[in-house]
DNA sequence: ATTATCTATAGATCTATAGATAATGC
DNA sequence: ATTATCTATAGATCTATAGATAATGC
């Protein structure tokens, strides 16, 4: 019964390779090989290659998920609400057991065994597009089209997070708030609050006792 | 002798596929299908698959270097070339025959065939940071790591450029505008510069003949 | 008995080559 | 003769299944 090692570490090995080379660029045999396994191996954990994609993606979109409601659910301005999530979520990537952020812009969920999780990824997306018009008509934030500004955070998230493995110029922990600055900077109507937003930001994960891991 | 057709229909789907699907998502069959031909004539017009990709990549690269080299010789603040800079490449991804927004994203370039196109892509990067250092020395940008707008302006060129099959709130000749606005306003020092250097952009592009097509 | 692995391999691709064929231009 | 296509297929994968084997726990 005794679930974990194995099926954890194909999860875990799996995700980076998928970032790294697509879905459809790894294979099974490769995913065992790191593992430590023969290829065949992997199917006494997982049905089929796409199930380990799906669990990955389902992990991560419920953490997400769970994230976007506590922001919501905050005593706060909409800047706040909406910089405490990008934070939050940014360094969810940072500290998941597996690297979740390489295989989002791959273009496989266009495939029929990912509809789920294609509809679940445009539900994430209607969310955040809620939330910015809210932020919008309380005049917080510029009249920008919501749906750009919910692209550009899936491309700051997965381009700005992506493994360095060249280079590494700013520390792994700077990258939250450097998402969220960028993005809050760029819609807020008065750009001088951010500090005071950033400040609100800080205070409530400082206070939460999960983070400090 | 007559080049052309056959040969730039291979190129306009392949691109398509691949930004749908990915790179090892498509298979030769499905991109001679598209062009209407079978899939073993695709070898009498490419030598292999990878050489399709590399031909895509090679044309969009040398016309976003060359988009750069006119920014840098332009005649302005460093805001206004690196605006310049960005609305006209954005542009340039709408206007191509090819649709080069996709497969960028792609993980695909870690693979030995694509090292002409990695070393590349790393230089047309190098060159970015150089100029969002050139910003930020003349107090024209905040104190941004270089190498995160770098990969901000990849992440929302490719991910708010990708093509809106669902849903299309906004015309598509306003999304270079999008992109580079963005930008530069999570960038300025001054943000409310913003409306100033886009009319520059403007007034510049509307003096080039060849942007009116 | 159950759990987790292995070897062997079926069956389905997928890229690329070989060689035939048809059409066009000298 | 050259250009561009086709059919047929080789050879190399790649996912997934079948069934054997070893180890652990009743």
């Amino acid at each position: 019964m005794e679930e974990g090692g194995t099926r954890q570490q194909i999860l875990v090995h799996a995700a980076r390779l998928f970032g790294r080379h697509g879905y459809h660029g790894t294979t099974t045999r490769e995913i065992a090989d790191a593992v430590g396994i023969r290829q065949p191996s992997l199917f006494y954990h997982f049905a089929a290659k796409h199930v380990i994609l799906s669990e990955l993606v389902d992990a991560d979109l419920a953490q997400t998920f769970g994230r976007l409601q506590e922001a919501r659910e905050l005593e706060a301005t909409w800047a706040e609400r909406f910089h405490y999530f990008l934070t939050i979520s940014s360094h969810d990537y940072l500290t998941l057991p597996y690297d979740a952020r390489g295989y989002y812009s791959d273009a496989v969920f266009t495939e029929p065994e990912f509809e789920s999780q294609r509809r679940e990824i445009e539900r994430f997306h209607d969310e955040v597009r809620t939330l910015v018009q809210h932020g919008i008509l309380a005049a917080e934030f510029m009249d920008v089209d919501p749906e750009f500004v919910q692209r550009a955070i899936t491309g700051l998230q997965f381009e700005g997070m992506r493994e360095r493995e060249t280079n590494a110029s700013a520390p792994v922990a700077d990258r939250p708030l450097q998402v969220s600055d960028f993005i809050l900077r760029a819609v807020l109507v008065d750009p001088f609050r951010l500090d005071d937003v950033r400040d609100a930001t800080r205070d409530r994960l400082s206070a939460v006792v999960t983070f400090s891991a």
